[in-house]
DNA sequence: CTCAAACACTTCAATTCTGAAAGATGCGAT
DNA sequence: ATCGCATCTTTCAGAATTGAAGTGTTTGAG
């Protein structure tokens, strides 16, 4: 991003460039960052969304319905059905009409999802520390409070 | 962000939560922001990904190959090849092989193609400005040095 | 009580991306 | 000079996503 912000201050003196520079490189480490992540469930033969619908039912500690997990997801809910049919075949979550209100779909962790989430968890964390090596601590922690910031800005809510 | 990381306290007492809330805050920063950003152009009857081209080419003031363009947009060089077969279809740049190099492909701005990011540009940094709009210049400027810091550790390089 | 509107999910067509294969070109060691 | 390997682009098949339409369910105003 310091070459694309020199350009732009080459090719259009005067033009403020600091909002560029923020949104260019959220964008930029989320991409990178999500390479790293999915390069570690390759390599234990699991796709990144597949981990990341099991982590949200784990650590919510009960069963989710399909919109809960498309939010927590930020994907569509044709997208969701699609994921969920595919980690029912594969037997780690279970699909099931709620008594109370028929039109939810929920889906509830098998012993085995569980246990799946459960051994890749720490090996997941740990990667993400590594990814992050960067940064110290403290920093870490003021780049967390500064997005924390921005995120409430623009209406984040997660589950 | 927050409600997430509060399960993972309650669910697994003891789990280092600091990384995953840095990564997941990037992470949903970042499809935010994109949301926003596409939403704008949207409204002018652009996608973002035309622009982004667009504006690669005007701030590097010059012909750019392939190569560049699909790593300055952090996609694959098939997907490239289709984003520049549109662009060349709206007569907004054009495809030229290298006279140096026979493998390059050169794109140029056509003059339309260059008045439209132009005059994008301004409103497009004005939509930025906005969505950042919940941080004061100095945090901006504090985030955008953590995550300079954060690419550089991460290998990110542009153009 | 009834019916329209809101809601939750699934299905489907269209769009887009990735990764691999293939074709063309350039480069360097021998 | 030449051969082998690397580089650059395109093509293509497969995978995944979105947004809209369709189905079934609930809610609440009248």
């Amino acid at each position: 991003m310091d070459k694309i912000l020199e350009q732009w201050g080459a090719a259009r003196p005067g033009l403020d460039v600091s909002a560029m520079g923020v949104v260019g490189r959220v964008s930029r480490a989320s991409r990178l960052l999500e390479r790293g992540v999915k390069a570690h469930f390759e390599e234990h033969g699991l796709e990144a969304w597949e981990f990341d619908v099991l982590a949200t039912l784990l650590r919510a500690d009960r069963t989710l319905c399909m919109s809960d997990l498309a939010g927590a997801a930020m994907v569509s809910s044709g997208a969701l059905t699609n994921r969920i049919d595919r980690l029912v075949a594969k037997g780690l979550v279970t699909r099931a009409t709620s008594e109370d209100n028929r039109r939810l779909v929920l889906v509830t962790l098998t012993a085995e999802g569980r246990r799946l989430a459960g051994d890749l968890l720490d090996g997941h964390v740990a990667n993400e520390e590594r990814l992050l090596s960067g940064l110290t601590p403290a920093e870490r922690a003021e780049l967390a409070a500064l997005l924390r910031k921005l995120l409430c800005s623009l209406g984040d809510t997660d589950l």
